[in-house]
DNA sequence: CTGGTGACAGTTTTT
DNA sequence: CTGTCACCAG
């Protein structure tokens, strides 16, 4: 039974426990994915379970495919008959099974984050509230939290008066939501829970249907998800869930760690299986984890051992500043790699705020060095990826009002606000969708022409047509025009043929490339959008379009990590869930930044920043590098650091410092000796500049001295580059030029 | 209707 | 120091 043959005795009962509930607790790197692959396999080719009866639920696509990948190699072709998805892509495809049992017709639209957003500002507008005390944002954290609990307008209880407002608004917003024919990503899961609750025969029909529920990443599951596995498995209680409460980072999105004990609780006779035998990393990097860790409160604990004994010491390191900081990770990698051990790949350097990326890539860049980067703007949040999806999904959907105003004045085709509104309550007047709004203008611009010889004065007529008479009357048309231009040849052209019509149409090229590089890059990820609709030219036109629209809504980030590109990663300590590196550089390890200052006065908020740092530091295989800086630059001004509170919790013995570069004592507060203040061993000590002296910098070439003031040891130079403007910059960056 | 200016706020982000 | 948004002058 190839199946079992390597698996470790534990990994090998989770799969073999086949009947009634099942909890796997999986520390980092125990390989918790094998155990959900095998044992899907082994429920099909030993139990004889039929595939279509098995679900497997994930919270990424990326995990999902990885499962889909590995499980190819275990059933083959058989895996095409299983249901592995997301959370949201399973509820969206039962939801547009299920259509007539839910007010909602089987093509709504999925309205992402911005969407919704939108959406709620108009339902603000609309109930004429003032946006300064009624945040959007704000409004919409309450909405998702309710929604998330599966809450609805009217069973919402507010707290405040405040709440009360959101209620309004929440139910206003809902309407809107209908209206459009649309389900934002809460939706997906609550309108799911909705319809299994109300409709017991739909209930049973997916009960029986799906004999085995696996699910991974449990940690993670809000209410709502909960609810729906627990519906789901409620008659044959085959559910199998996955999941680590230590690594539990995404409270503050709904999910809750706490699921794990209502799982127990729910089904007290469920099997509850460690896997503590990590494959992953060094024992020196499992004792440093279990250190910082150790100190949470709600919490299995857990012994992780490696047969990897020993290892390097954790590496703690010192900077002066931000920019030193960046720098030592880039010498360092170079180092590494330098000295054969290594592969640039090998590295991951990790930050608790997206904002910190910065100075990091500078620091690649300044070396010419390639580098990753995950995370940032991501490609489907794009301003032009979104307009030109508003484009297809208007184009499929032409009452899509989120879409339509959306795209209606982009590029700028002369409909601003006043004629946005003027068509906004006309199609409200007669109870219509914006679009059916156009067309009614459009026969009576029609008909006003064709009488124009003889009758257009007609009394009847004036007073009507008069309000769109000239210049916003005529940019409605074009753009209806258009749009009908392109509805009418939609079944016949493949997804990127009318995103080429689209683009040639409304001039979206030249909107672009405005002649900045910015622009380049906008058209740049204009071609990346094609070169996915590329893929769905196989399909029939008209079924290629809505399974494009489909997998983009739920696929937001394209995985763009590119594993082929031999290069260090830099990402959020977040998006590090799930991945491994060798060598990991974790920056930033300041109170404040590390733990986040907004997590200091909720000790569960700062319970889920150990847990960040417990990810971060389990991500590792090889090596960790924590820094810290004496000082960093917080907007426009610059901030002396407290070292990060996690540091104390690893014992000394785990540790290795550059000799005293660190005066750290343990486990008392870090001693930071008075001495050792300056900027590290860059350049020789500074030699005192004043102003005029010349210098150079290895980024910035040659320049004059401004000013100079002292800063700790070190020198902080206003310098004058040529062609590159006034930059402040420590002496020990620069060097006199001769 | 557009493009410019000033006030204001500013973690993390699976879908 | 950013980016976003409301507001005002062409």
């Amino acid at each position: 039974m190839d199946i079992l043959e390597d698996l470790n005795p534990r990994q090998r009962e989770a799969v073999e426990a086949v009947d009634g509930p099942v909890l796997v607790l999986a520390g980092p790197g125990s390989g918790k994915t094998r155990v959900l692959t095998h044992r899907v396999a082994y429920l099909i080719r030993v139990c004889g379970v039929p595939p279509w009866q098995i679900m497997a639920v994930t919270f990424t696509n990326k995990a999902a495919r990885e499962m889909k990948d590995r499980l190819h190699h275990l059933i083959g072709a058989r895996l095409g008959q299983l249901t592995i998805g997301t959370f949201h892509a399973v509820c969206a495809r039962i939801l547009r099974r299920e259509a007539q049992h839910l007010g909602v017709d089987s093509s709504f639209v999925i309205y992402d984050d911005d969407d919704q957003l939108g959406l709620i500002k108009q339902a603000l507008k609309e109930l004429d509230l003032d946006h300064r005390t009624y945040q959007p944002r704000a409004i919409q954290g309450a909405i998702r939290q309710a929604k998330q609990e599966l809450v609805d307008p009217d069973s919402y209880v507010p707290k405040t008066y405040w709440h009360e407002v959101a209620r309004r608004v929440y139910a206003r917003y809902q309407k809107l939501l209908r209206d459009n024919n649309a389900l934002d990503f809460d939706d997906l899961l609550m309108v799911t829970a909705q319809l299994f609750r109300q409709h017991q025969d739909v209930l049973h029909k997916y009960q029986r249907r799906y004999s085995h529920i696996l699910v991974d990443e449990f940690q993670d599951t809000n209410m709502a998800q909960y609810q729906l596995v627990k519906l789901l498995a409620g008659e044959h209680h085959n559910l199998f869930v996955v999941g680590d409460e230590d690594q539990s980072i995404y409270r503050w999105r709904g999910a809750d760690f706490r699921n794990i004990q209502r799982f127990r609780r729910d089904f007290p006779e469920a099997k509850t299986i460690l896997l503590e035998q990590n494959y992953r990393s060094t024992q020196t990097i499992l004792d440093a984890a279990r250190h910082v860790i150790s100190r949470n409160t709600q919490r299995t604990d857990k012994r992780l051992w490696t047969e990897k004994e020993g290892g390097v010491p954790i590496t703690l390191v010192e900077a002066y500043d931000e920019q030193e900081e960046a720098e030592f990770v880039v010498e360092e990698i170079s180092r590494l790699v330098a000295s054969g051990d290594f592969s640039p790949g090998d590295h991951a350097v990790m930050y608790r705020t997206n904002a910190q990326s910065r100075v990091l890539e500078e620091a690649f860049m300044r070396h010419g060095l390639p580098y990753k980067l995950v995370g940032a703007t991501r490609f489907y949040q794009r301003r032009e990826v979104k307009d030109l999806l508003a484009y297809l999904r208007l184009i499929h959907n032409p009452f899509d009002q989120v879409s339509l105003s959306r795209v209606i004045n982009v590029p700028p085709r002369g409909i601003g606000p006043k004629t946005l509104g003027w068509i906004q309550s006309l199609a409200d007047r007669r109870q219509v969708p914006i679009y059916t709004a156009l067309q009614l203008v459009k026969e009576a611009a029609e008909e006003q022409a064709s009488r124009s010889n003889e009758e257009a004065d007609t009394p009847a007529y004036r007073p009507q047509m008069a309000t769109f008479s000239g210049r916003g009357g005529n940019a409605l048309l074009g753009f209806l025009s258009l749009l009908d231009s392109w509805i009418a040849v939609r079944d016949e052209k493949r997804v990127h043929e009318l995103l080429d019509r689209v683009i040639q149409d409304t001039g979206y090229e030249a909107h672009l490339r405005d002649g900045t590089p910015e622009g380049e890059d906008r058209w740049e990820n204009v071609q990346e959008l094609r070169r996915v609709a590329m893929e769905y030219a196989e399909l029939p036109p008209a079924e290629g379009l809505a399974s494009f629209l489909e997998e983009v809504a739920l696929v937001s980030d394209v995985d763009n990590l590119d594993e082929k590109v031999d290069a260090p990663t830099l990402l959020t300590l977040h998006a590090a869930k799930g991945l491994e590196f060798p060598v990991v550089f974790i920056v930033g390890m300041e109170e404040g930044l590390f733990p986040h200052s907004r997590s200091f006065d909720d000790p569960e908020a700062m319970e889920e920043e150990r847990r960040l740092c417990y990810v971060g530091i389990t991500r590792a295989k090889e090596r960790v590098y924590l820094i810290y800086t004496f000082r960093r630059a917080m907007y426009a001004s610059s901030e002396e650091c407290e070292p990060s509170r996690f540091l104390h919790d690893i014992p000394q013995h785990l540790i290795q410092g550059p000799g005293d570069l660190m005066g750290r004592g343990a486990p008392a507060p870090i001693a930071r000796g008075p001495a050792r203040r300056q900027p590290l061993p860059r350049a020789t000590s500074a030699p005192g500049y004043k102003p005029g002296d010349r210098v150079e910098h290895p980024a910035f070439g040659e320049g004059v001295v401004i000013s100079s003031r002292p800063a700790g040891d070190d020198e902080e130079l206003e310098i004058a580059f040529v062609g590159r403007g006034i930059k402040r910059i420590l002496a020990s960056y620069v060097w006199p030029c001769k």
